[in-house]
DNA sequence: CATGAATGAGCTTTCATTCAT
DNA sequence: CATGAATGAAAGCTCATTCAT
């Protein structure tokens, strides 16, 4: 009885507004209007879901770092064992946004990053998304390392380098366009990824030196 | 006769201000009021200097332009000629930045990035502020590469990544403070660098067999 | 469901509330807050419902044009075939208004034609309207011109003398009240026109020679 | 001794720059800055010779009065005794104005119009400019009707309705420039007099026919 | 739930006027 | 007298938020 309630819809479909604006135009020409529109709905409908438009902010954030951390996840349940190769596909993970479907992600949560400069709700999910990437990334490290019985002891700084490089990329990739070489982000941070950890030291006795052929395409 | 103008202190005031504002709050929070009130003069006076606060946006971009632009120069000027001690040195400049004084002006920087995004004349001088650095960057790593007699072929892409590297790592301290570990920028940055450029190949006549043959295939 | 529309409503009342003021005040006293407050509205809402301030001058122009228009028609449709007393009826109609209950319009009329001389889209307009009334006064005239046999040389010269006169008298009426003689407009402005046309002359057939024979040279 | 006065020079400089700027741009583009550039001047230096800007209006507006009055004046002078004449030559000394060098004066003339429509002591000042003028107008016309033996009853409205003739073509000379005939004033406003005071009346006696064929030029 | 009008605070910008030099 | 900076009160316009329907 009564009304099927759409709450859950209508939220989908305000945030979705709201990544639209915030790719096209920046936190500041997102005005409540303009994420109506781009979502399809009467200006009104949006404060009846969403008290301020800063929830609506926060509830796209949510989104899109879970988007990212699926999409991460998922590459590294589809590779081996190996951690390099873990490792590599993880850091493909985020830069083949740049340069893939999502680029309105990436303009979007750009522009998050500047607002979380200023919006403390903002910015604990900002730093927390980028703690979690911090973490993983550590971890990856920390397997490549230990593996190649190599010092973990710069590991914390090296994955915030990584880090670095990722976020620098979205940002750059954004704001000046045309700048960068196309396409130079994955294969680049694959080598400065590659060079982080050195070349690699496989266990003598087990590796045998068949595997260095294939890698030579990595590099 | 007549009053002296003082039209270039003040703007250098106005400027300051906005950099002030901007590091604390943002472009959206830099009001020409609070500009006002950071530069310590009347609101209306701000537009006696500045036809629109878009232009004082511009004096600004250019001013920090400038003073990164000068301390690379000098960090440069300082330097032998090593290649590699040159690259570092010029890497060097601009990440010491993210945990000098100057936090203001790197914060300020970020907004300015996340602005670029959306006003065409504050992009255009973003770009060629990342152009240049890209450039010289670039410049750097092949006189590196030709030096130690290695192919060329990757460095505009390297110099992108590099340099994205250094902007992430502006972007993170400010949005995410806290989140990353203090200091780690430098002697990351330092380290990726070093990776990106492998393993030093000397002179052969120099170098004995000592050190690690088998690393001689890393590139 | 849903609120109903009523903008055309709305729109309508603030146009009255800018003819209001305008006739008050000018249209440098036509400020936004104070055509709010004739309209009897919050100042937000005049935004609402218009995009700019031109845009409500643009409105209330179209709508006194269409009213006088609408006068004049009506007057000439009142009218029988006589070619003078078609034309005497609609210089009356425009007349009349100077002191009649139009008196604000007439006082906003004034207004809007030194408005004109700035704004090249209230010109547009104003010029449409002078046109409008130029082409009709001329077609009278001919008319008159016509069916009296004379010479039709100057019909275009002597409706722009007569328009003048008519746009003159809205503008003393309203710049120097007080100045002219209470209702001189319309008897004055019918012997102008009637002077203009000079002695009508007469069927031969019909007329007797019992009205000053000498006066028919007058032309 | 000390420096000599120029307080007469500066002013008159200050409200050429007015006229200047007021035909340009009416009265809302008359901001103090635009017209000391006008003018030549500092800014600061046009409040040291006018306590307000409403000041400079008053000075423009006795300026214009007065010019537009010696050059009646001086229509007036020389001409003999005719009064029509007289009347013609007083009418075209104002409109004349409209097409010749002084088109500047006539479009400050017609902003002054609307500005006296809300400024008490500008009105003042056009009041007095078109009393001054109506009282011309109608010394002339009764002394046209006197000398012709007619009734002088309307000698008033008449002069009105001439007045507003004259300002009426200012106003459409500036707000409607293009859709009036080029010239139409001149000869059109001459035929309206004309109209008005009818088919002359000469005098028995001392006129003979002989006069006829010269008024051919006149329409 | 949905619509679209309504509110009012706050923004950038303009400008007459004042004043230090 | 002259200069040009300084002031502060509006102005038009935007927009998050509220609310009647």
């Amino acid at each position: 009885m009564g009304r099927p309630k759409n709450t859950d819809a209508r939220r989908a479909q305000i945030t979705a507004g709201l990544l639209e604006v915030l790719a096209a135009s920046g936190y500041e020409g997102a005005t409540v209007a303009a994420i109506a529109k781009a979502a399809g709905l009467a200006p009104g409908l949006v404060h009846y879901h969403f008290a301020t438009k800063e929830e609506i902010l926060v509830a796209l954030v949510e989104e899109l770092v879970g988007r990212l951390d699926a999409r991460a996840r998922a590459a590294l349940a589809t590779t081996g064992d190996d951690p390099r190769g873990r490792l590599l596909a993880y850091v493909d993970a985020h830069v083949a946004l740049g340069e893939g479907a999502d680029a309105q992600a990436v303009a979007a949560w750009v522009a998050i990053g500047a607002e979380a400069t200023r919006r403390p709700e903002v910015r604990r999910l900002y730093q927390a998304a980028v703690e979690l990437r911090l973490a993983t990334l550590e971890g990856l490290l920390r397997e490549c390392l230990r593996t190649e019985g190599r010092s973990q002891r710069h590991a914390t700084a090296w994955a915030a380098a990584v880090a670095s490089a990722i976020e620098g990329a979205y940002l750059l990739a954004t704001a000046a366009p045309g700048s960068l070489p196309r396409g130079f982000a994955a294969p680049a941070l694959r080598r400065l990824v590659g060079g982080l950890l050195g070349e690699p030291i496989t266990p003598p006795a087990v590796r045998t030196a068949s595997r260095r052929p294939p890698r030579g395409s990595v590099r």
